[in-house]
DNA sequence: TAGATTGTTAATCGATTAACAATC
DNA sequence: TAGATTGTTAATCGATTAACAATC
């Protein structure tokens, strides 16, 4: 198979969005191209950095001239896999569900939102940003009917580690898990890419930030 | 005023939550003493790197023993403030405002949720989560009346950075950011610490990782 | 061509891991 | 006491920064 197994560390991949986003601005406030040392005054990222980030893939830059924003832009799109068009389900459709299936637009970010599950009565049939509720009791038959690449976990803490186990069984190979259950650990997960937003981490974070300004 | 000053680094603060978390589902558990060897099982750091994080912060093992679940527990509660009882508005009532106010436990992570504001005349005097919703207008006047720690940022991008430039003048020296708009980098911003919860670049780490997955 | 800026190699810095004396 | 496990010092590893030859 010949993987190239070149391993970009967790760091840089952090990093990435930062980039498109960037260049995102850039093009908005129409600028055509850009060097390493503006963009470190930008980004707070030092230029040598910047530069070792993008030299992990490839070379998208010109000696004497710097990076062409809409070059860098296609390249940080490319790398992400912004055009893949994973196809992705939500399973918990209460605020957070809702807010992402209202405001949050996956297509951008290469996934294609299919349909979402969740045991309301009252939900199941409705459509929000023109994605359709089912049963949950469908969830199971939906998942071996289609193939789903990602699955968005947005149900109570108390039903998470149950649906969690249900999506890893049956096809999702990763899952965007906004329970603060943890996922990993289980047997199940070996195989499952799983990306946590924990609100309660990045809010104790946050705490001991304010609790160091002020004791010193 | 001979500040300690001994910088914590960003990585040893992000597993604080971690090891809170572990200690709190042993507890729940039953569990009473854990050897930092055990602990690396069940976290998948090293044992090595558990002591070392915790010798940051004192001596609360002991040896030939381990560490004491309910005083780790304390250590970390401690470590992080989760008994300061930060002054905390919310501003942005939408789903994601409304998710936090129905159902994330603020006090819990040390945080005391006293107001929220939004311009939607249809939630203003409503109360979610028993915090009541003022009108947007009512802002300014509360951030001079009232000594707020931490806004929680939740409007819309559109709005995002003059609400932000409001806060950051008035006095919040914390901002726990749910907009994509960068805050930092505003000139305001200088000496407000400010979280950022990122869906979109989690979603690209996320859709990175698949991609890599695949591809090899 | 001369000036600018890349991509990359080498040097530095910091974080993780290993080892072990101290001690419960 | 003997066994276990910490806290800490030293060694290793990896990531960031600096430097510079290549080249647009």
């Amino acid at each position: 198979m010949n993987m190239k197994k070149s391993k970009i560390s967790n760091n840089v991949i952090r990093r990435l969005p930062k980039y498109l986003h960037k260049a995102d601005e850039l093009i908005a406030a129409g600028v055509n191209r850009i060097s390493s040392s503006e963009l470190s005054e930008q980004l707070g990222f030092t230029a040598s950095q910047i530069r070792q980030d993008f030299s992990n893939f490839g070379e998208f830059g010109q000696q004497g001239y710097g990076y062409d924003v809409r070059e860098l832009r296609a390249q940080m799109a490319q790398i992400m896999g912004l055009d893949r068009g994973y196809n992705a389900i939500l399973v918990g459709v209460g605020h957070i569900g809702r807010a992402l299936m209202d405001n949050f637009c996956f297509s951008e970010w290469g996934f294609n939102l299919t349909r979402a599950f969740d045991v309301n009565p009252e939900l199941i049939g409705k459509e929000f940003g023109g994605v359709k509720v089912s049963s949950m009791d469908e969830l199971l038959d939906f998942l071996k009917k289609n193939d789903v690449d990602m699955a968005v976990l947005a149900v109570t803490a108390e039903s998470a580690s149950a649906v969690g186990k249900v999506l890893m069984k049956n096809g999702v190979n990763a899952i965007w898990n906004f329970t603060n259950v943890e996922l990993t650990g289980q047997q199940e997960a070996d195989d499952v890419i799983v990306e946590n937003i924990s609100f309660s981490d990045s809010l104790m974070a946050l705490g001991y930030y304010m609790t160091e300004d002020r004791d010193g």
